[in-house]
DNA sequence: CTGAAAGCGCTAACAG
DNA sequence: CTGTTAGCGCTTTCAG
């Protein structure tokens, strides 16, 4: 059923459907003989018609690099969150971690089908910076700093600076450290950064074999533990550039009989819920996921009312929970 | 810019240009000439114009009632994975668990914006069956059994029995249970009910206060644990709806003293992260949710085909993940 | 193989 | 407050 069916049907006219629907200059009669043929007949109006003439959506693209992550799933939810609020919907592409893929949704947004795109991000290359300077709708970015663009992200180099001085201050001196491909600035590069910046800050030296970088995934870091804990190096502490990473890192240590946090402590980040279940409670930074997509969506929504303004970086908080992995050595009685 | 001004600018017709996009009927003359014209302008037809005609709009709505939760996570991406492939996009709502909204938004999706609706389903109201009669797009369900839909679904029940049975038959005799609500038939009835039937098949007797019922996370599991264990009856396993749960009652186990698995075993069900890191690992039962969503895509890429076909329903088998918590008894030497 | 022309369902001036 | 009218950008007959 289409507005001249429905009009009809209703004994209206089309404008007064159309008004009904959007401004309704209308009066109370047309009102009521509209709401009534709705009840009758079921009908709403085509979005997609809408659209043609109206020119905006209320579709915003969200590219995300994996949804059975923790993380991501709650940046989506926040994100979520407000946009449904503002009758916006999300249309959703997994780039399953592809740097291709996320170019060619990017491509596929650029000046069509969306009025506004939220691109949780890993890592650019390139292409990204090419596609990203030709997009015609809005972009948030969400994770990673992007000059010239709005991004929400988290203080990946402070986290890992607090994580590690905790461990420092609790009488640690032999530092390792489990990170991740330095291509991801945030995840990879800034938290490494972190890592160093308080070793050298305490005046402790470290050698390159003490840091690894692993994938994205508990069993990596179980392998990179048992690297570390085999080369003869006695560490009393790791710092895991993620909570993932940190679970492996305890399993490994478990198993080569050393009792966490007595013979080496463990900290992890993300604060993800893994932390509270493993058999020493994981040390980790919390980072406020479903914030930072509030705070994206919200960024969004003000780029789409305001036309140009000018790009913002927010960077959010973050809180350091401290659980048993890292809990004070022995008092000295 | 539009296809008329394109059509322009490549020195063709506003037909040619609609051919070279959609089946193409065409000289290789005009072809090559659009083909540079797209390059020079970046032209890309507009979705929904193109949507206003043909009355297909490539995109399927996908209800959830929550992101974070790793099942419905990986269902996701095995929608994703094979919808667009096939050229889908997802329309992602999430209902937050809300009866409500579920139905708010099948309302949304049931004549309009989308080609297809897939609903991960927890808990069905009369509001429920009353949309899901008026839906004029093809909906598949996950997650429940809907009789007269498109169902993908676990087997529940004998996922339980079969985790139930193990116990049993590592010679545990005092059953308890913590499960989740039965308005949801799946998680909550489904599974108890599969508890109930392998105790009745071994002969074992059980009285309501063994059985407790919790939300679904980990910390309300810790509390029905802790009421189970204060309640007097000394039981030697419990058996979980979830591992959310599982977990949540391991953490009370041991602030009890007892010692998992020796004084007391622990299963759960969805086998998820979890399991691996607990301070025991836990036994649980591996569901196919990633394949699940894949199957619901296909069924609903088979329905979008072919018009009207007899409702089916698809229940996906399991696999039991024996782990520390169930690990036998001290064997009698 | 091709262009002209007639809509798809809707909104937004415009003149009452 | 209301109906008429002219498109939005595209696809698809139809007659070449």
């Amino acid at each position: 059923m289409n507005i001249t069916e429905f009009a009809k049907a209703a004994g209206v006219s089309k404008s007064a459907v159309s008004r009904y629907f959007n401004d309704g200059y209308l009066s109370e009669e047309k009102r009521r003989l509209i709401e009534a043929a709705i009840e009758a007949t079921g009908y709403a109006p085509s979005v997609q018609a809408q659209n043609v003439r109206t020119r905006v959506t209320k579709l915003v693209g969200v590219i995300i690099p994996k949804l059975s992550s923790e993380s991501c799933a709650r940046e989506v939810e926040g994100i979520s969150q407000v946009l449904s609020e503002q009758g916006y919907q999300l249309l959703l592409v997994n780039s399953a971690n592809d740097p291709k893929k996320e170019v060619e949704y990017l491509e596929l947004f650029r000046s069509n089908r969306v009025d506004g795109v939220i691109f949780l991000a890993s890592v650019f290359t390139p292409l990204h910076d090419a596609v990203l300077k030709k997009m015609r709708v809005p972009v948030v970015i969400v994770g990673q700093e992007y000059k010239g663009a709005n991004c929400v992200c988290h203080d990946d180099y402070k986290a890992a600076y607090t994580a590690e001085k905790l461990m420092l201050d609790k009488g640690c001196k032999k530092p390792a450290f489990i990170g991740v491909t330095e291509q991801d600035k945030a995840a990879g590069q800034a938290r490494k950064d972190g890592f160093l910046h308080a070793l050298s800050d305490n005046g402790i030296n470290i050698e390159k074999s003490d840091m690894q970088t692993a994938e994205f995934k508990m069993d990596s870091g179980y392998k990179k533990a048992l690297t570390l804990l085999r080369s003869g190096r006695r560490y009393d502490h790791i710092l895991c550039a993620t909570d993932n990473l940190a679970a492996g890192a305890l399993l490994a240590c478990r198993e080569q009989g050393l009792k966490v946090p007595e013979d080496i402590m463990i900290a992890g980040i993300g604060d993800s819920q893994l932390c509270n279940v493993t058999s020493t409670p994981l040390t980790s930074v919390h980072f406020h996921y479903r914030t930072a997509g509030i705070e994206a969506a919200q960024m969004l929504l003000n780029s789409l009312k305001r036309e140009s303004s000018i790009p913002r970086t927010l960077t959010l908080g973050f809180e350091l929970e401290e659980r048993e992995s890292t809990e004070k050595k022995c008092e000295t009685v």
